[in-house]
DNA sequence: CCGTTCTCGTCTGTATACAGTTCGCACGCA
DNA sequence: TGCGTGCGAACTGTATACAGACGAGAACGG
């Protein structure tokens, strides 16, 4: 692995972990300590995290990390939905041999099996795997390459990727139902695909991620729900400090 | 100024005058001497320029400049153009007081001015630049940060900006018609946001997009219209070579 | 006592040296 | 003649040295 990569991830996870509080300011020669690599290597990860959005950088040089607000992450996760709302749409209009959607149905079942009633306890991690594979396969399917490059900028923001607001359901009464909710959009969305209706595979996919704003506001009234999110150590919902 | 803005600025013309070709690899060395720069402010250029897109990184380290098909220009300004909605149809939602379209007005009264019977022979640059305000002050009415990166991101590709293909327009018998149909949906768009009718201006900002999908069409039979394209030698409209 | 200015320390921007790797070319062998 | 191998050049990744800029803090003056 090169240092490069490396210092990367490492830095992100320092951001992410909550190490580098929000407002922080980040200065590279601490970092060629805490990292174990040189300069050079650690303004190269500087420079893609500013691009990622998960550091701003001055005027006068040098980054802080980025803090959000409830409205940022409403926004996140709308312009998210837009995107796929996009992309659901693409994949009605573009759609060649009906096969192609076999991926997308065999995925589909999958996580009908994993919401299912008689779904394990480790149904959780599974369904979050299968749903970022769903949605994955449904931005392949737009076959736009400038889309794939919106979406992917977009869901940097860890707070704004598809499985980003399902956390502790499992705790809630109301996460199973959720999950059902979630489940049948994803089946609608096939459906409105194989039929190439785009304009509703569009509202469902946008409405599909609406549901993450609801997830966020029940966050909202419980804060420690944000503690499973990635990324919640950015996450400023209340003005503080 | 800096070297590294420097380095960006130069290395981004070297691209988009043809310079460096579709294709090519682009080494740092070489770069070194026709900048005028050290390696480091010469990394960093390419670094950016991968980000806009405009370079492919290699596996094996190095880059290579991108070249753009039909497809994917087509892709672009459709991505475009549902961001624009989406900027339209938030600025629709989240309207407060009146006043806040006072800037939007006023800037589309101007364009009046400039496409109506008297305008001069310079109307056309002033078009241009009364268009990007246009695009603009949309973006801001949205008021989503999220939305500004992404839709900042998506024109970061030169002929994906909302006055790409508006070349040569003078010499076409059909430009003043194309100017005309344009800043009526400018007009229409400002009136949709006016009466909060959301589905309404983003559907029109959509369409307002796809004139630039028309002139390109336009330019597939006449490849001596993209001459005026900025990036045009990224273009490769036909499977050349 | 407060404001201003000077100074020192720290940081970023830049250049450059060094090492490891990869790619291409040519030579040799089958 | 074709293929494989080995050598060499060039390039990238990395580290580090140096210079200029910015900011914090202290000292001086009002």
């Amino acid at each position: 692995m090169s240092q490069s990569l490396d210092a990367l991830l490492k830095l992100r996870d320092l951001i992410l972990n909550g190490d580098l509080r929000p407002g922080d300011r980040v200065s590279e020669l601490p970092l060629v300590e805490r990292l174990g690599v040189s300069r050079t290597p650690v303004r190269l990860a500087l420079v893609k995290l500013e691009h990622e959005g998960l550091l701003e950088a001055l005027p006068s040089g040098g980054y802080v990390v980025k803090a959000f607000g409830y409205d940022e992450i409403v926004d996140a996760i709308e312009l998210r939905g837009v995107l796929e709302g996009t992309a659901a749409r693409l994949a009605s209009e573009r759609l060649g041999r009906r096969s192609e959607l076999d991926a997308l149905r065999t995925c589909v079942r999958q996580l009908d099996a994993v919401v299912g009633p008689d779904s394990g306890a480790g149904g959780f991690s599974a369904y979050v795997s299968l749903n970022q594979r769903f949605h994955r396969l449904l931005l392949g399917l737009a076959k736009s390459t400038a889309l794939e490059r919106a979406l992917d900028h977009a869901t940097s923001l860890p707070f704004a990727s598809p499985s980003a607001f399902f956390f502790a359901q499992s705790e809630l009464p109301r996460s199973r139902e959720m999950l059902i909710v979630a489940q049948d959009q994803h089946r609608t969305i096939l459906e409105a695909i194989e039929n190439r209706e785009g304009a509703r595979a569009e509202g469902l996919a946008r409405e599909h991620a609406r549901l993450a704003r609801r997830n966020l506001d029940l966050a909202r009234s419980d804060r420690s729900l944000l503690d499973g999110v990635p990324g919640a150590a950015l996450i400023r919902l209340r003005d503080a400090v």
